[in-house]
DNA sequence: ACCTGAACACCGTTCAAGT
DNA sequence: ACCTGAACACCGTTCAAGT
């Protein structure tokens, strides 16, 4: 056995450890040097597994949205996205100092495409047209980026009383922290469960088009 | 007149250059030294008018959101609310690189608390209930920031093509370029319109009891 | 009062050198 | 093949010094 060393850095543990960082002390927090420290190892040997922050970050995201459910479709398109909704936004709060880098932009994330191509596909299998899906999967990913970016309890600070001092309205506001996630839970539903009885009004029609056009095999 | 040099700062034009710079080059594209060099001037100087970074984007931030409307609800509150939701967006989209500060984490600027308090006021006057007038802003909150986070056009690259070939479903999404705010307004106008309707049907009976409690003047 | 120059403690990334 | 040490070109911020 004539290797001088087994390696002690590999991808997954440096996409691990900037995870638990990140989610630790921040995004912001998340040096390259930092990382290396953490792991017992200098900045420079990271670069041996890792091309760029950039995209080790997006390693990460991946890994984050790849465990979000695009399986509901299945049951109809109805229980597919309450699925996708609830699980994307869960999937998300688990490391809320990750969304401003796993939300940022219009996806060009690996994963972030085959979750939205899940989606749609499971929308246009079910008789949606494709333009119609395509406005729904957006919409739905509004309510759960919105959701997951501007959520009250995350990063909720202890201070917060200060405010509802100094805000009359917001005084009677419910802004409790321990009523945070309630109203940001509620919330999601109000917003979700409005999309959801919409859709159902129009579904009718376009439903039984679909039926037409792809029969079960 | 013993004034050595008329000033060449102020705090009102340092914000608008570095708008100016995250506008044209992208938030992380801004730094102190940069934004110094477009001033015509050394970095350190720039700490005579602002305390630190984050404090000048925080600022520049309140800046964009208080030029948001949110004197709709003279007009009631489904106009109050609509205008809000397409003023916050447009705002939001003017200044796409800015987004994703603006409208980080549970928020403590001091305009986007003026907001949410006139909004949250607007829809108690208005006869609902504060509980609810909490998740109904929320909710249409989540749907703003959601559609001016992950929004197809911002930032919709040129080699976009690239995906429509790789992902079959999305391939027939409509996604093209040209296609791409039209389908963000729909997509956005699907989600609010859902919502509206939902608190359409609520509204009866709250509005009415409010009524009684709140008299003209 | 406002701006400068130099410095401090950091960054991400590269690269020759060691094993 | 993997890790190190040193270096490069940057950061945000401070502070004594000039006017």
């Amino acid at each position: 056995m004539p290797r001088p060393h087994t390696p002690i850095l590999s991808p997954a543990r440096i996409r691990a450890a900037a995870l638990a960082l990140v989610d630790r002390d921040g995004l912001d927090a998340l040096s390259m040097r930092k990382l290396a420290a953490e792991l017992g190892v200098q900045a420079a040997s990271l670069y041996s597994h890792v091309a760029t922050k950039e995209d080790l970050l997006n390693d990460v995201a991946s890994e984050i949205i790849g465990r979000v459910d695009v399986a509901g479709f299945t049951a109809g398109w109805r229980e597919g996205l309450v699925r996708w909704a609830r699980s994307y936004r869960a999937v998300l709060a688990e490391h809320p100092n990750m969304v401003p880098f796993v939300s940022r932009g219009p996806d060009r994330r690996d994963a972030s495409l085959r979750m939205a191509d899940a989606i749609h596909g499971g929308l246009v299998g079910a008789g949606w047209p494709p333009r119609e899906a395509t406005m729904i999967g957006a919409a739905v990913k509004y309510v759960v980026i919105g959701a997951a970016t501007s959520s009250f309890a995350a990063g909720f600070s202890d201070d917060a009383q200060l405010y509802v001092a100094r805000y009359p309205h917001l005084n009677q506001a419910h802004l409790l922290r321990q009523h945070a996630e309630e109203v940001d839970n509620d919330s999601f539903e109000l917003a979700l469960g409005a999309l959801l009885a919409t859709l159902d009004a129009k579904h009718t029609a376009p439903v039984a088009e679909a039926v037409v056009r792809t029969p079960a095999p």
